[in-house]
RNA sequence: GCCUCAGUAGCUCAGUUGGUUAGAGCGGCGGACUGUUAAUCCGUAGGUCAAAGGUUCGAGCCCUUUCUGAGGCGCCA
């Protein structure tokens, strides 16, 4: 058996005098004394004193950059300045060497793109070690949230049968011959012959299924991998996202929207009590990283304090009407500032949202009661005839964050709706029936799981913060 | 999908109005080094200048097409 100690654990009661064992891969060796290592147990790296003296040259030869070693010694406090503890090695374990002459990584800054084409290794890396421990914390902190406030996490389908979702492009999902697909005798596609007897596709969301929950179990939420065939090439879209609906029965908007802030700061202080670490080495990692750009380019707040920031200031709360008038009453509207147009009905553009969050409120900002001509079928229509019970939670760098809404729960103004947008009823009978029997109003949203570590992590692009990104033209590994 | 910019050594980049044999730092390799902190010092190898085609006496540099990447926009979470 192996035994082992942890080098987080380690550092936060250093049992000084003592002899311990750690295990980990090199971080840096340096002159042929120093060995610098760190287990992924947390940021911390812990220095092994090496006397080339009590080992062999193989040995030596061994440690190098990324090798994985094992190593047994005495934990000692450090001469050095650099570290508060060290381990004066007794015994070294070679588990695996490294060759240095193949290893495409190097003990230097590394651009974001190159690592990506070999995410193989770039957990190795201090960043994006610290990127996925903060993102299992958010995705600890998002079922810990909703376990402890009664709601129950809901399994909604992959796999799904309805095309009238409305989020966007799907993909599709077939068993049949792509060169030569059975066909009917009209001559389309028979998927009548297909696994399912029917088209089906990934899900785009599971909302539809968790109001089945919701209607049911009165507070669920469903968090699954969602997938959406767009071809969008953004720093902050994905083709396959984790995504996290809440659904609640008995909620009306302004629940909602209350959800929604606790919820999403709930996530932010919970990283912030359990990973400060990760997010110093972060928050230092950006502050080199804009020391070479222009004053304008830069955060006007570090990341932590942006973090703490959002966290301790409530969200500025406005409806679509009156986020256009903020607009239309601008600087920036008024010296022509904006490319796009500004009208009641037209949808908010990119810059008129970060206008919004970063120049205006200088805070996330919830809008509310959007047009419904731009917004979904299901969404509660309110009674000036004009707007829907929809809410868009902007963040700043990364923009939307959540999306929501009040369900519409009036089955004939919910029929109307869909007739109008041409969205076939008889696909989603199955949805209509939680209106016919035992409706009640309800809501919830939908928060883009990496955008909210993007936010924590204040990585750049959204393909840095998930393991194994896909996106257009993208699914190596 | 659209717009802009980029692609030169393993990585990050420089390369002048088109002109001889393609440059640096880091990394690698060889050596020195018993308190380093991106260790340091000496030496050394390493290139289909993204690909194809074109203009020219001559192309890393100009033109065309394609591929790849980044940033922005759209779609959205």
């Amino acid at each position: 058996m192996i035994v082992r100690q942890e080098i987080r654990a380690l550092l936060e009661q250093p049992p000084i005098g003592e002899e311990v064992t750690v295990m980990g891969w090199v971080r840096a060796w340096r002159g042929n004394r120093f060995m610098v290592l760190n287990d992924g147990s947390g940021p911390e790296t812990l220095q092994v004193v090496v006397d080339g003296d009590r080992f062999g040259e193989e040995t030596l030869r061994a440690i190098g950059f990324h090798a994985c070693v094992g190593v047994t010694g005495t934990l000692t406090e450090s001469q050095g300045s650099g570290q508060s503890v060290e381990v004066i090695a007794t015994d070294i374990t070679i588990f695996g060497g490294n060759d240095l002459s193949k290893y495409p990584l190097q003990p230097k800054k590394q651009s974001m793109e190159f690592l990506r084409e070999n995410a193989q290794f770039r957990m190795r890396t201090s960043t994006f070690s610290s990127v996925f421990r903060v993102r299992h914390g958010v995705a600890y902190a998002v079922n810990k949230y909703f376990h402890d406030r009664g709601y129950y996490y809901l399994h909604t389908p992959i796999i799904t049968g309805n095309d009238a979702e409305g989020a966007g492009e799907m993909f599709r999902v077939s068993v049949l011959d792509p060169v030569n697909p059975p066909k009917t005798e009209a001559g389309t596609i028979d998927y009548d012959q297909d696994f399912f007897g029917k088209p089906t596709n990934l899900t785009v969301s599971g909302q539809l299924q968790a109001e089945i929950g919701a209607l049911a179990l009165g507070k669920v939420y469903t968090f699954g991998p969602t997938f959406r065939a767009e071809n969008s090439n953004t720093s902050r879209h994905l083709a396959e996202f984790w995504m996290i609906e809440p659904e609640i029965a008995f909620a009306d908007l302004e629940n909602d929207m209350d959800l929604a802030e606790d919820f999403v700061k709930y996530l932010i202080n919970y990283c912030l009590e359990n990973y400060g670490g990760d997010l110093e080495f972060l928050d230092a990692r950006i502050r080199e990283v804009e020391k070479n750009m222009k004053a304008a380019d830069r955060r006007p707040m570090g990341l932590v304090d942006t973090l703490k920031f959002v966290v301790e200031n409530d969200f500025a709360r406005v409806t679509y009407t009156e986020a256009l008038d903020i607009l239309l009453r601008s600087k920036a509207y008024k010296k022509g500032k904006f490319e796009f147009p500004l009208s009641w009905g037209a949808d908010l553009q990119a810059e008129h949202e970060r206008y919004l969050v970063e120049k205006h409120f200088e805070r996330p900002v919830i809008v509310r009661d959007y047009p419904k001509d731009i917004k979904a079928f299901y969404m509660r229509q309110n009674d000036d005839g004009k707007t829907v019970a929809a809410m868009d939670v902007l963040f700043p760098y990364i923009g939307e964050v959540i999306g929501g809404s009040q369900r519409e729960e009036r089955e004939d103004k919910l029929r109307q709706r869909m007739q109008e947008m041409n969205v076939h009823a008889d696909e989603l009978d199955w949805y209509l029936q939680l209106r016919t029997f035992g409706g009640c109003p309800h809501a919830g949203f939908g928060l883009g799981f990496e955008r909210i570590v993007q936010f924590i992590t204040g990585m750049g692009n959204i393909r840095d913060v998930i393991p194994f990104p896909r996106a257009p033209r993208l699914a190596q590994f």
